[in-house]
DNA sequence: TGCATTCATAACTATATAGTTATATCCTCA
DNA sequence: TGAGGATATAACTATATAGTTATGAATGCA
């Protein structure tokens, strides 16, 4: 971090240093796989073994795991290891608040480009 | 929520369609670099040409190009023509506010691994 | 019209990583 | 102690993409 920011701890938006902003980076880049949001949101009812999730996601179980590695290792998710099986849960609520916030914004998207096609070019709406 | 949603509250984390998630997906990785987060953070003091962002990122022209490209195509950034030169703008300030929930948790998952350190295991403190 | 500027894109290399198959490791239980 | 189950990992292939260099295409200006 440089001396700007030095001063200024909590500056979010003024310098974040290079290390900071690859943190931040790889955190969405984890989030960036289909799979593995299918799995953070199965394990949103709980936690869940390496088996079970394998099941509910329908994959492979190293595939599984490997994604679960990557998912642990941003601090997204905690291993509780219990005789042979390995449980996995949220470590991060705040997935699902990153979740809700992109969902409703292309929700809003959409519709605004909905809306502009029923205005403009295109078939027309009925009634 | 909109109305639509309300009266399916499982709309959001319930049966996201597959479709869905992929584009959920495809916005995460888009933040998922960070010379992107760079960029989305030079645009935040308003629009820049391609050769200003190039200039204050330090990257090469057609680099820059590419990536404001991939902003483009997920909506995060506008694009507007003026004679030859190419301005783009924040499409949606939804990026900062995922980026300063991003980095408030990483601050204070940070922090408590460092608490956990100085009580636990570890180099013994002097004194 | 000729030249410079600005940007996008094509072609390429290098790297990262998703998914698969095979196998190693650890645990439980008969 | 040996068999079987659960998980992690190694080795591999295929694909995506970050970055570079070269070039194309549009614009503005002398």
């Amino acid at each position: 971090m440089n001396a700007r920011a030095a001063h200024r701890p909590n500056a979010n938006h003024g310098e974040l240093s290079d290390a900071a902003l690859a943190l931040v980076a790889t955190r969405f880049r984890a989030m960036g796989e289909p799979i593995r949001l299918r799995m953070l949101r199965a394990l949103e009812r709980g936690e869940q073994s390496v088996s079970a999730l394998t099941e509910a996601i329908g994959s492979t179980q190293p595939n599984i795991s490997k994604h679960l590695k990557v998912l642990q290792d941003v601090g997204l998710v905690n291993r509780r290891q219990e005789g042979s099986a390995a449980h996995y849960s949220i470590a991060d609520p705040m997935v699902f608040e990153l979740c809700d916030i992109v969902c409703s914004r292309l929700r809003a998207q959409l519709e605004e480009q909905v809306e502009a096609l029923g205005r403009g070019a295109g078939p027309r709406r009925r009634a």
